[in-house]
DNA sequence: TTATTGCAGATTGTTGACAATTTACATTTG
DNA sequence: CAAATGTAAATTGTCAACAATCTGCAATAA
């Protein structure tokens, strides 16, 4: 049996949850509550793990800490000011968020993706991303195709500059957009995993030119797609996109000599050079 | 430049990677290692953090933690002899992986999920699933067939027996195999991660009766079309059967009228009651 | 009575110290 | 000289103590 105590003791917690209609601010005095960017705010809802995982998380994704390379604990607490205890439990989320390998006894790298791992990411995206396709063609909104179109326009603006950074970002922001807007929170959590992971590998492939142009048009094609709610071609055009992304990513790979490095070796060679 | 010392100096570490056909041991005596379940081997692979991580899981799994529950770290520590340090590192490595949620300073709970999300991993599901199918009818081999097949018949006879743990984990065996079959290694863990959150929903809903005929019904039809070869028709059919368990799934919860806990209400009792 | 405030116990957050393991290098041995 | 062995430094693994925060209840006041 529940006191009735209990409940009201419970105080009103603000949580960071993803809505599509914010609720509007309402007067009265006891309701309100701080907004979610206020220090009070972020102060209960990140921790130092949270922290060190976050930061370690971005500087992986930009590229700072290369694939491969070995992230000291004590270099890291030592970096962002804490002690080794919060910087391990950082470590053991990343790890199981794919983004860096613990060896026992042996240190935490920054993961190296294989060409057929990234094989095999590329196939799981293409599937979810022809479900994406078909299923925002259905409930796509006026506003949101207007939405969509500028990131397009972001993109052929970056590819005319040939600013790799700027498309490589509007790029990803248009489908992860996408992936939004498809209404399964789930499947956002799931696709945003598999696009982390593949940049781990993209990074040093997607340097090269010549094939922005098709990728450019791609885009174009499948927002139109979208916005005549051509439901089965535009999941059709959003698979193939993918599955092009791939070949194209193939290509440039062939085409370097580097092979996939052991594990540790860099570390062991970066330290061996000093 | 790489010493040519160092290469030479990294033992040949025993690594458990899943390999479609294992290689043969060789007589050589340098060459030769320890086997993956060798204490040795299992000493130096498993450290604290990740045991507890796995016994957390299984209990969770299991239905040993119900959804909800409080996981207090000293209690955690103490079941299990470590320290309370290894037992935070599971318990971030859990929280990444969905099965428990974290809140600053207030505890751990097992995760619930919701009907609503528990829709959306059926979805996502459902289009990993078709996939699988199709692929699975191009690729399978007469020994997968049969192996396949057997799972079957004990899907068959746990549901003659009216055997529902049984019946759930032959259920489970025969959509992770299938999925294993596929060889699309990073898919069989997005696979089984979602899996396992379902498992957070699915202990309380999946004791009724009335639907294991129809369910088992539709794994024979399914394999028989794998068997057959009949891409498309499997993959629409495995599609079909997913979104069908949903359906079952919805049925038995609109009956009962339980709503989703709020979070922590349930270990707030519990500790009321005492 | 009912809402507010203060307080003690319980629980989590963080840190620094110590133990175990690995790594790189020097030494020895054949 | 090459391989094996011993050793010290660096790094990770684990733990226990302390600090900060939360929870529930009692005391107080309107």
């Amino acid at each position: 049996m529940q006191k009735p105590s209990a409940r009201s003791l419970s105080r009103p917690r603000p949580v960071a949850v993803a809505v599509a209609t914010p609720e509007p601010a309402r007067p009265g005095a006891t309701e309100r509550t701080v907004g979610d960017d206020h220090p009070i705010t972020l102060l209960q809802a990140n921790s130092l793990p949270t922290l060190v995982q976050r930061e370690l998380e971005r500087m992986i994704l930009a590229g700072d800490l290369a694939a491969g390379e070995q992230l000291r604990e004590i270099e890291v607490a030592a970096m962002l000011g804490v002690s080794r205890g919060p910087v391990r439990e950082a470590f053991r989320a990343l790890e199981e968020s794919g983004l860096v390998r613990l060896e026992k006894n042996r240190g935490v790298y920054v993961r190296q993706i294989s060409v057929a791992e990234a094989d095999e990411i590329y196939e799981i995206r293409a599937i979810l991303d022809e479900f994406v396709g078909r299923r925002l063609a259905e409930t796509i909104t006026p506003a949101q195709v207007r939405e969509l179109r500028q990131i397009v326009t972001q993109l052929e603006a970056a590819a005319a500059n040939n600013d790799i950074d700027a498309y490589l970002a509007a790029n990803v922001s248009f489908h992860d957009r996408l992936v939004a807007l498809a209404g399964n929170a789930k499947l956002l959590i799931v696709y945003r995993r598999l696009v982390n992971e593949l940049h781990l590998f993209r990074r040093k492939t997607l340097a090269q030119g010549g094939t922005l142009p098709a990728s450019t048009r791609e885009h174009r094609e499948i927002l139109k797609l979208i916005a005549d709610r051509q439901s089965a071609a535009a999941g059709r055009a959003l698979h193939e996109h993918v599955m092009a992304s791939r070949s194209r990513m193939h290509k440039t790979w062939t085409v370097q000599d580097e092979g996939p490095e052991l594990p540790g070796s860099a570390a062991r060679r970066r330290r061996a050079a000093k």
